[in-house]
Formats: structure tokens, C-alpha cells, sequence
DNA sequence: TGAAAAAAAGACCTAGTAGGTCTATATTTT
DNA sequence: AAAATATAGACCTACTAGGTCTTTTTTTCA
């Protein structure tokens, strides 16, 4: 009956943080642009409100992961890599984050429970992990985008 | 337009860490036992492979929430206040963790993001965390255990 | 051609926290 | 009285999220 818990590596759960947030607006602000439109990080930042340089880290991972197109130089900046509409949650997600895991055992298996052939509680946190993670990937970028122009356009009807 | 991020308080996002783990396993472990049947800290801790002493800290917030009564003295130990049945796991989580939020504006809203009134991300996240509390809300420490017991006999009539 | 503007890359810092361990005390049983 | 137990809380460590800055490379354009 050996342990096989391994200093509590907790470095691969589900986190909607920050960076996932300023992502999604960094890519909902690229969406909003007029086709093609190269857009400075610091533009980015200051018009989405997040903090200065910071952004820099998280465009990194987007270009990375093919969401996203840069370019150096004097007037450059980025822009989409791809119709906004195919750029799920899940996607940003995993690019910026990590790969969607909800629990530990989800992912390490016996590594993490030496229960884990016998476990119960496993079923109930991979359905979670799939109905969550379905939503996700069914929401887009390109559905934020468009939402925001509507509600723009309504508050500008009520003003 | 003035900054209202303040110092990135972080302490209230979803986590399904040991913790929760920990103490699902205690209650599916007293939901196995007969009737009444008080047990001990260490043998739980034993019989589940949870670390030394870990499962004191966790078992201070179940009696704490009123999942579980408390035995003080020789022969005393712990046994589930209510039938395994009405114990959901959100209910678990929110006693040893916290209230479930999924993302931080859904929880402060202006005062995590001064663009909420006009944020069209929340819906989404407000959409998954309603999504994943509901199911959450939806399974109980006794589904857990009596999945468990289920597999037992099944894998006793395999052997 | 040179200066300015930008991304790329990565170093660095800080506070908070998850996970874990231990001890001293009060309570109960036998 | 002794043993077994929960209670309460101190304490420690490693990690990480969030944030800031600097140096280098590439590109534009005056």
C-alpha cells in the first residue's frame, strides 16, 4: 500500500486567471479591427486596460499557437491569424494557460492516486471536465466580438 | 479612465485540489460504513491514503459546514451528519474551498474589471459556471459511494 | 542612412497559497 | 489515571500568478 503521491505537483489545473481574461480581450479587440488592421501591444493594452508589458507575454503564446500574426518593426503590431469565428474559448485557453485539465487525476492517473483504477469520484470529474470543456469550445472569439458591437450599438441608442 | 485592478487578489478562483479530493474520499468512506459507525481520523487517513494530520485541517471545515459530526475522546472519530445522499459535491467544495466562482469578475465585478457593465466575456463564464455548478449540484457523496461499493463487488466477482 | 518604433526574448521581483507537518490542549472512554 | 481522540493553531516550503523592466533584433520612413 505505497504512496505514490509525488510532492503535490500542482501545476497543471484548471486556472481561469488573468491571462486567459486579457487574451480573450486582446483577440476580441484584434476581431473588432477592420480586416488586416496591424495593432500595437500598447495600443492593446491601453484600450483593453491591461498592464503595461504584460500583454507581451500573452501575445507570445498566441502567436505561438498560430491564433495570432506579428510584426516586427516600426508600425507593427498584430493581428489575427485567423477568422475570429474559429478561435474557440478552449483554444485561447489552452494557449495561454494550459491544456484544459479540471483535476489532477484526469491527467496523471495512477501517478497522482494509486486508487485510480478503482476510483469513483473520477467519472464525475471527467463528465465535468467534458461538459465544461465542450461549452468552451463552443463559444468563439468571434461570438464576443459581435455581442460587443451589439451591446456598443444598443448603449449608443439608449444614450 | 482610471485603473481599478487592485493588486491582483487572487484567492477566490476555482480550484479542485487535494483538498477537495481529500475530502471527498472521507465521505464517501464514511458513507460506506454501517449505520452510525464512528471513525477515526487516522484510519481514514490510512484506508484512504491521505497524508498524516492533512485530513484534520479538512475535517475542521466539514463539521465546521455540518456535513460531519465530531466525537471528541478515546473511540471517537467522525461520522456523516446528514444521509450521503443530500450531500452534493458543490456543497463539498464550497465547504473545504470556497464559494465556486469560476473567474474573478463574475464574483467582484467593478472591482475587478471597470468595463464589466459593458463586458460581454462574463455572460460566457457566467454560462460555464452555471453549467458546472449545476452538475456539481447534481451528484452526491452517496452516488460516489454507492458507485463504489458497485465496483467492489464487481472486481471481488472478477478476482 | 539613421532614427524611431515595434516585437522578441527573457531576467527579475513579490505576495499569496496549496500542501503538508507538528504540537499543545481539551475531552472522553475504559 | 491512562489512553485515545478531536481541536486549534503554529509553522514550513515550494511554487506560481501577476507584474515590471531591459536588451536585442527587425522594420519603416523621413
Amino acid at each position: 500500500m505505497k504512496r505514490l503521491r509525488k510532492k503535490a505537483e500542482r501545476s497543471s489545473l484548471m486556472n481561469v486567471g488573468r491571462r486567459v481574461d486579457y487574451a480573450v480581450r486582446a483577440l476580441s479587440y484584434l476581431a473588432g479591427q477592420p480586416r488586416e488592421k496591424i495593432v500595437s501591444r500598447v495600443d492593446i493594452e491601453e484600450k483593453q486596460d491591461i498592464p503595461s508589458y504584460y500583454l507581451s507575454k500573452i501575445m507570445k503564446d498566441l502567436v505561438a499557437g498560430g491564433l495570432v500574426r506579428s510584426h516586427i518593426g516600426s508600425k507593427g503590431g498584430f493581428s489575427l491569424a485567423r477568422p475570429a469565428e474559429t478561435i474557440s474559448l478552449k483554444e485561447v485557453y489552452e494557449t495561454v494557460e494550459r491544456p484544459f485539465v479540471l483535476m489532477e487525476c484526469l491527467e496523471s492517473g495512477q501517478d497522482y492516486c494509486s486508487y485510480c483504477s478503482v476510483c469513483t469520484q473520477i467519472s464525475v470529474w471527467d463528465r465535468a471536465q467534458t461538459l465544461l470543456a465542450g461549452y468552451l469550445a463552443s463559444v468563439s472569439i468571434g461570438d464576443i466580438a459581435v455581442r460587443h458591437g451589439l451591446k456598443e450599438r444598443l448603449s449608443a441608442v439608449h444614450n
